[in-house]
Parts: C-alpha cells; structure tokens; sequence
DNA sequence: CCCGAGAATTGATTTGAATCAAGGAATGGG
DNA sequence: CCCATTCCTTGATTCAAATCAATTCTCGGG
C-alpha cells in the first residue's frame, strides 16, 4: 500500500512515510537540519504504527528498548505511585518526540506511557539510532539539545508547581496554546478536561473552579472551546498576579 | 603551586587537580570509564575555581557558556517568577555536575545558581567541551546517559510534588540520604533546614512540623542530626501511606 | 430519537499547608 | 563573653485545593 501514492516522495521517504510526515519529522529537533539521507540513515528500522487510545506503550522501569515520534495523535507519560493514583508528567502530540532520553545509561523508562487519542508512530528502535549516534556526532548534538529542551519543560513544570496556583497553571496553559499573543483568540482545548487537570498538578473539580476564576478576565469555556478576550490582559494578570500567588 | 604536591598524578592530571580531585572526575557519570587522557583532552581548557558561599555563578536566561562539577561545597539551582519568589529545582554537591544540559540548543540557562557552601568547582567552558563531544561519540553518549540522569530527577520530582504531602517528601528525603536501608541510622542533615524546605516545596515552618510528624515513626531531630530508628519501617509507612497521601 | 455511561460542573465540607506572629536556639563578630 | 543577626520552632489563623456528594451535560449506540 505504499507504492504509487505519493509519487516522487514516497520511494526516497525514511521508511514509507507521506510527504506530511516527512514534513514532521523535518521539523522535529531530533532531526531538524538534518539532510533526508542523513534522516533516512538514523530511521532505518523505525516504523510507523497506528495505536488505539487506552493504548499502553510502556511501563514505568521497563527497558527502554525504542523512543517515538507521534505523527497524529496524543500520548501522555506518566508516573504511578505505590499508593496506586498517577501523575501526569507530560502529554505529546503530532511533531514531538519523547522517551528519546530513556534509552541512556540504565536504559529503563522513567515513566509509562498511553495513547490518549488514537495515534501514529514513528517507533524508533534503540539499538541501530544508538551506533549512529555515536558515530556522528552531528546527529549527538541534535539529540541533546532535543534532551535540554524536555529538561527545560520539566523544570518549569517544578516551578510552575511550587509557586503558582491552580488558576495561573491554568492561564499558563491557555496561553502556551493560543495562536497569538495578543488580541482575542478562541481555543480548542486538546484533550479531555480531566487530562488537562492531571497535567496541571490538580483535581477536575479545581479545573473546573479555576476556569471560572478566569472568567473574570475575559475566558469563556464552552464544551472544548475557550476563548480569550485579550490574550496579553491574560498573560499579565497573571504575572501581577491578579491571581492570587504567594506573597512576596 | 601545582607541582611537587601530589608525586605521580600531579603532572598528568587533567588540569593540576589533586589525586583526590581527578577521583571524583573519575567517578562522575559524565566521564566515567574514559581513560586519563580522554579525560585530559575533554577538559583541556577547564580550571578549578573557589567560590564563597552567597555566589551567583548565573543568572536563568544568561548565555550558557560553561558547565561545573563540584569538587567541594554545595550549589543550588533556582528560578524566580516575575513576583519575586523563588522555587528551588535542585541543590548539588561534591561529585556532581550541572548546567551541562544547558549549553545545547538555544544555549541560555534554564535556572540561576548560587552557591550556598564555600565551594571549589571546576568550570568548563562550553566551546571546546562541545567540540570535542561532535568529534567523539563516546563522549556524547556518556554525556545523554548524565543528562538523563538529571532527566529522571526532575520527573520524580514532579511525581513528589503533585501527590506526596510534605511528610512524605521529608521522608523520601531522609531516606536518600541515609547509608543504609534498614535500622538505625544518624543522619547529618547536608545544609539549612530552610533550603532543605525549599526544595522540597514547602515553607520552613511546614518542615518543621512534617518532621514532628514523623516523630511517630521513630525519626528524631536535635540541630543538623536527625536519628532514624529504623529506616524500613520509615519506608514502608511512606509507602503504605502511613503519612497521609491522597487516598485511592 | 431516546437512553445510558462517562465527563463536567456545582455545592458543601474538610484539611494540608501557607501565612502571620512571636519566642527560642544557635552562630559569629566585636 | 556578650550581643546581634539569623535560623529554627511553635502557636493561631486563613486559605486554596482536595474530598465528598449530587446533578447536569454530552455523546455514541441501540
């Protein structure tokens, strides 16, 4: 079935790929600059594979034997504690990368992971993206600024627990989500209420409150849609902190 | 001052260290297993450096231009939100390394540093380090395997924040810290109680009263020193929820 | 088109931790 | 050796968010 679609592409694309993918995995940090040889080389046993939501990619402390690029979809990574309940540590979509960093030292996966909406993968097994990464450390560097960046995420993520209440995480993920950044916008939440919660360190119920918080600046919500009537008048009530955060 | 110190190593260490300082090098993640001439060549242009407690070695969004590895001391990254207040991310110390992740991609740091003990570090700059990691994969996959490690970190810090109470993050605190994992043992709390509360995401007060609390599984305080009975029993009540988690 | 299950909201209540406010150790300099 | 500054602890109070408990809303299937 991949033959004669897409007609100059599809013979020289990594593994099969349209030239949409192609398109993402060009954009990815992991591979970004890189030429469609140099991609073709890297990804020369990955493959692409469709996953249905509730789908379980990997668990937590499993060796870490392949990452993965999500072509469509959601995935959300995860942490169980022994008490049983889950954090959310992160959630990707098209275009971005994840568990790249897992397949280092120990090799096992410091999280699980599900589909969250029915996806495709790019499945990138460790062992061949390894030797090359090793003999090229052009593809090295690419690989670890893609690592600074998940590091930066996470760090923020800790800031953004320790010192902002569950109103501003909340107006910091609008924000991160709004096409523009001023102006009014409507946004159309990505993925399940409940979800978002979990990712911002709260209960559903407490996203529900801290929407109506927000409502007093100019955010309506109805059903998956959001919208803002100023988008800077948001982003700066919350750095004043018309919101409460903690006192100085 | 570096000759006729340290009889053999002296001449041949990486940049004048003592024996004891080429010992942790060697030890760090980051260049664990490479020879004494990789080593050499990786850090050709560091130098070690003493800095006094209260130093800001840089600043959150400052070009990223060189990393450190702690030979002595203590340091601790930070970041502060626009109102002012600070949210420690981590706090390190002899035979640790930070600030390598940041000196990829965009190149700024992520978070500030001070340190916080009197400290030696020793400082490498950026240029030749990453022209050295291009040409070499096996220093690139040393440094992944060390950034992933820093990775892992901050996940399960995340993990701690979003459903552990502050009883139980003290408590996984004192458990990493302490030498052995069962019975009793004398813990020398590393550096101010209030740093600690810091980063653990609490007020000092909370600290406090969290180690009162755990005064009912046999944990005793008196300055720096905290006594646990038994360190199993500490953990399993952590575990088992014996310290109130969220319930199930 | 109606119905049922899961998702989302809303309300009432509890609670963990922050804040406010003093006291009490400890530490270092004069 | 004493004082002062800083750190730590303890108490009273407040507050944000979790929990508990109903509804209401939505959406896909019969």
């Amino acid at each position: 079935m991949s033959n004669a679609m897409s007609h100059a592409e599809s013979a020289q694309g990594p593994i099969g790929l349209s030239n949409q993918d192609a398109e993402i995995l060009a954009r990815l940090p992991l591979l970004a600059g890189l030429s469609a040889d140099s991609v073709q080389d890297l990804l020369r046993d990955a493959a692409v594979q469709t996953y249905d939501r509730g789908t379980l990619l990997f668990v937590q402390d499993d060796p870490a034997t392949r990452f993965f690029v999500i072509l469509d979809g959601w995935v959300k990574l995860f942490r169980n504690s022994e008490s049983g309940d889950e954090s959310v540590i992160a959630v990707f979509t098209r275009g971005e990368s994840f568990a790249e960093a897992a397949i280092f030292g120990d090799s096992r996966y410091p999280v699980s992971a599900t589909v969250v909406e029915d996806s495709r993968l790019l499945v990138v097994p460790a062992m061949h993206f390894l030797r090359r990464l090793s003999e090229n450390g052009d593809y090295a560097l690419k690989m670890m600024a893609s690592m600074s960046r998940h590091l930066r995420q996470l760090v923020t993520q800790v800031e953004q627990l320790t010192l902002n209440s569950s109103a501003e995480r909340l107006a910091a993920f609008l924000l991160k989500l709004s096409p523009r950044d001023d102006g009014a916008v409507v946004i159309r939440l990505p993925f399940d209420k409940s979800l978002i919660a979990g990712r911002l360190g709260m209960q559903p119920e407490t996203f529900s409150r801290s929407l109506n918080k927000l409502r007093g600046l100019g955010v309506e919500c109805k059903g998956p849609l959001v919208s803002v009537a100023d988008v800077a008048a948001l982003r700066g009530a919350g750095a004043a902190g018309g919101l409460k955060t903690r006192r100085l």
